[in-house]
DNA sequence: GGCAACTACCTAGAGGGACTAGGAAACGCG
DNA sequence: CGCGTTTCCTAGTCCCTCTAGGTAGTTGCC
């Protein structure tokens, strides 16, 4: 009966690294609890179920993307900044499809209000919006847009729902100069 | 032991409702069951499993959704034809969330080929961009700029990722002014 | 150092969903 | 009518979530 050592964060942490490999949805204690060589009974001391854990890998998810954005446009601003977030986003999610999931599960909006790492990827897209001289309402519509396409684009490629002809790459270079040019003439 | 005069088609049918009412992943063939006052086990008579009952659902859901867009775009061009396009497919989304997220469905490709609802869908974006003047690869790229806005515009609403502020509808009517703009200009 | 409190792990088991094997009753057609 | 097929059944396996209650390590406190 020796202790391994498990926390409620290498628990969450086990889980986004399982997410990325088997996907967010399909995330399993008992499969998390194999990992460990221990008991799937044994992870309710770290977790209070498994709902709570996927809540646990978004806050995580969400974080560490802010991190990589947060990264990308330090420094930047208008079509510089806005390519550079848009890659970050791309690449994020192409190396991490089950934390990238994750980062846009539904979650009790009383929780997602704390989480750090939502805010900070908010902040960022509205600092960016600014840099374009946008003001409200046209940031939010334009965040909106610029929201949708990113994840429209990163879930299509990852569920292979483009075809293998073109690069999907070129694609998406191309949709972020087409975003850049209507950001500048906003509201056209 | 009555008869109760099922059909692969009334289960694939009641599948796309339950997923309506309950989300895509988490239809059960249990529930089915329960609403044809039927045990599970009875239903493998007419769907070999879970999986294909899912693929079942997505074919419906995206004929379904090609001929609400197939209407909507009948006899227009250029603005009116990308608006009326968009529109069918925000309404489609948000009046039948399930069926929606089964268009989206990870589907064995061969499949895929065979669906027609799949096929009128990438047709009828085709033939739009074709009216405003462009060609391969912008047809592509273009292509994959629309689904990705308006497929992430769908998801992001139906998971309430947009604060209450300000109503998405607007939103999205001015991302589809900005997207026809780009089309317009295209390529930049 | 020794004892209590706490915590990390355990076993046992309920409950539910996917799925299979094999049986019986309804149906349809000659 | 009777024969084969189809539709539904019971029974049972396996896997996953989650709870209750027990035991063994660890920590803190005198």
């Amino acid at each position: 009966m020796a202790r391994k050592g498990l926390t409620a964060e290498r628990v969450t942490r086990a889980a986004a690294d399982l997410a990325d490999e088997v996907g967010f949805e399909n995330i399993t204690l008992t499969a998390l609890a194999r990992g460990f060589g221990v008991k799937d009974a044994s992870l309710y001391s770290h977790v209070r179920n498994l709902q709570e854990l996927r809540v646990g890998v978004a806050l995580l998810a969400a974080a560490e993307l802010a991190d990589r954005i947060g990264a990308a446009v330090a420094g930047r601003a208008g079509r510089d900044a806005l390519t550079a977030f848009a890659r970050a986003y791309r690449d994020f999610a192409l190396e991490h499809p089950g934390r990238y999931a994750a980062t846009q599960a539904r979650i009790d909006p009383a929780l997602l209000a704390c989480s750090d790492g939502h805010r900070r990827n908010v902040d960022y897209t509205y600092a960016m919006l600014r840099a374009y001289g946008l003001e409200e309402p046209d940031l939010t519509d334009a965040g909106r847009l610029l929201r949708s396409t990113f994840h429209g684009f990163a879930v299509l490629e990852a569920n292979g729902g483009f075809g293998h002809v073109r690069p999907p790459g070129e694609s998406f270079e191309r949709a972020v100069r087409a975003l850049h040019a209507a950001l500048e003439r906003w509201p056209d």
